[in-house]
DNA sequence: GTCTATATTTGGATAGAC
DNA sequence: GTCTATCCAAATATAGAC
């Protein structure tokens, strides 16, 4: 999973170059993943797209997996500056819906990253430990918010997470591009709150 | 999409015998596609599995993505099986009880199944038009119990299928083969009465 | 209906010259 | 770091004998 390249000191430009043209292709795999599918991916095709013989791109990547375990930081990553973001009101209920939103709202922006992140569908991979601990941070920082505005209850926690990656994938998988279910957040929100602090 | 052979009649031996070969392949690529995942299904492994020559496959399936076309339609057929057998209660809460176990239950049973009916994860793959009719029939069947209970908002009806398949989705990602979002059921269900129906 | 043989494509990955 | 050359394995699918 890790790549075969060793970090080098950071001030070589070697390696602002070599991280530049790896930025460049793992852009390239996020345009081909939300085209083609996750699990039409292939190397050779990537290659092409970056204008580079196919065997060239083991000098960046180990493996395909490895390309795979990048994106998959790479949407973690993203997520979480969404999460840098974020103002949390200190109404439970207006937090809630920004939480909401905001996670509705990535979702439905882009189905490959959703998959990549969410669902798991790549048969044998499974992402690094690092890349993984990042992924561990969103799901901590969702939580924090949550007890924040006072929701200590693992299952009132579970209940909302099932509701808001509902939204989220009924959005990407009935009405992609559109809003029918973004459009039911406040509403969701709603139910949820007065289900778990009473009107 | 569509099988080579057209159906002979009923009585015919050959076809009996046919249609249990063909029964056999499909029985054994769920086994496969439960164990290995929806995306690494190869007609290769699948035809060894069941003892033949990969190339003998093709008497019963025109191509890999008439065997997913035969699968997706097996699942719906199941599903639909399982509101069959459904008693509808005339409590509206104690019939969406009923129908959102069943649901949530079928889906954690089986995560290919899942993906199969309701991700699409499957490269160019896309249900025939009469497999795509179960699934239809499947939908109106889910709806009408809700209008039944005197749901006809389409809001309520989409937050109703959001919060159903969060759970499902949840349940299937979080804890594979648990009860962490099963349990939970009747209290999404209770918040979704209230909303919906007031105390 | 099943087999042998085979076409054809594609895939991931390595070795070694430059 | 990129290329040529190549390997090897696997994939879907077809033709034709039996």
């Amino acid at each position: 999973m890790a790549d075969k390249t060793a970090a080098p000191p950071r001030r070589d430009r070697r390696y602002a170059r070599h991280q530049a043209t790896k930025r460049e292709i793992l852009d390239t795999a996020w345009k081909m993943v939300r085209d083609d599918g996750v699990n039409a991916l292939s190397l050779r095709a990537l290659a092409r797209a970056v204008d580079m013989e196919p065997q060239s791109l083991y000098t960046y990547f180990a493996s395909k997996h490895s390309v795979y375990d990048h994106l998959f930081a790479d949407g973690n990553r993203q997520l979480l500056a969404r999460f840098d973001l974020l103002a949390v009101s200190d109404d439970p209920r207006r937090a809630l819906q920004a939480v909401a939103r905001l996670f509705v709202t990535f979702a439905a922006e882009d189905q490959a990253r959703y998959e990549l992140l969410f669902l798991r569908t790549i048969p044998d991979f499974e992402p690094s430990p690092e890349s993984y601990a990042i992924a561990v941070e969103v799901f901590a920082r969702g939580r924090s918010i949550l007890t924040g505005v006072g929701l200590n209850n693992p299952d009132d926690f579970d209940l909302w997470t099932a509701l808001v990656s509902g939204l989220s994938s009924q959005q990407l998988a009935n009405d992609p591009g559109g809003d029918r279910y973004i459009r039911l957040i406040d509403n969701a929100v709603a139910m949820f709150s007065e289900h778990v602090f009473g009107r």
